[in-house]
DNA sequence: TTCCAAAACCATAACCGTTAGTGTTACGGT
DNA sequence: ACCGTAACACTAACGGTTATGGTTTTGGAA
């Protein structure tokens, strides 16, 4: 029965979600990511520590609040590609489009403060295997993919590794092109399972 | 000049570490890692806390406090190969004795005891990417390799993605197999870069 | 041999992210 | 109008980690 977005609580709740995240954000780009405590971004959002915890899962999910959909994109460039669509070229528009959202002028400052930060980077890496893993789910479920699953699973954290190592080149559309070269050679030697 | 192992300073610290990380995978093997926290860690080596964080950097460092080579081992099997000997192959056997001491018999409790700590699987893939930077400087820095230095990052990530996959696969020899095959594909398209 | 600087170690207390326990308020459905 | 519950609050704690400041041990020089 499709729960018609009842009203008044809902629209709170994401208020004060939104008031927590745009808070936590002006505050780690103003006095830096290590510089701000959780007691300091509850009190200046005005909300109760516990009540940020009921929001975001840690501290460092604050500043990926927006990014969590990268998981779904993912996927959904695999199931929900044409049917004889080959394989890694959609893959690779869709990390295309990923790499040049981050590497945009908006988001610069954002990432910016993430380099500086390791607990910010771990995480950040530790989200990218998430997508990782579910984007392999996918890939050993498509029945148009006759490929073993090691080679799913290969090829899944092979693409993960493309958006991270684009993000950090010099010339991330180059090196996309190269990278993605490289899985396409991979992808093309392997073979049916049965 | 070159302090020739002066003595028993330096075995005293070295037998209070062996000491501490002893101590620590016993308690951690008997009531599990989670259960077990530094304060007692400490008190059951018979050492302050603060002590015990002079020697480790982390909890997470007294489960790993051997594997550190690792990293050693890789650029080695870089630069330590023969004049005219091919990467690839010599990257694969390094990683296939790395995945077969992992799964053997000896460490298994260990491995087991770390797939069951969420902590303990994020520090070990933090820990995988570290080895993958420092793979990857030795490539770049290798004369005898002409590829771009984006084949040469690339290339590293693929290989430690080699590793994580083979140990989580139900046979990694056949895992390791396919995915070397994979690799090898990949490198053979890459190109020189000057 | 005696003495010194540094290294190793210790005890205490605190910091910070995170969670449990226990209410209180405000909303939506009946 | 009323009840169940979702959202929020407050306090206190837990556990990893670090700062502070002091004590012992050690290697080497005077």
């Amino acid at each position: 029965m499709t729960v018609p977005t009842t009203g008044r609580r809902e629209r709170k709740k994401a208020a004060t979600r939104q008031k927590i995240a745009d808070t936590a954000l002006r505050l780690f780009l103003e006095r830096g990511y290590d510089a701000v405590g959780i007691r300091d971004v509850a009190a200046e959002a005005d909300v109760a520590v516990t009540t940020l915890f009921s929001h975001f899962a840690s501290k460092e999910a604050l500043v990926f609040e927006q990014d969590e959909n990268f998981e779904q994109r993912l996927t959904q460039a695999v199931t929900g590609r044409g049917p004889h669509e080959p394989l890694i070229p959609a893959l690779r528009r869709e990390i295309q489009a990923m790499v040049r959202h981050c590497t945009g002028d908006g988001a610069a400052p954002i990432y910016r403060m993430i380099d500086a930060s390791r607990a910010l980077r771990e995480y950040e890496e530790s989200m990218r295997l998430r997508h990782a893993e579910s984007l392999a789910t996918a890939l050993v479920a498509d029945p148009d993919l006759p490929q073993s699953e090691t080679a799913c699973r290969t090829i899944a954290r092979f693409v993960i590794d493309a958006y991270a190592l684009a993000r950090d080149a010099a010339d991330p559309d180059a090196a996309l092109d190269e990278i993605f070269h490289m899985i396409e050679a991979a992808w093309e030697v392997t073979s049916p399972s049965s």
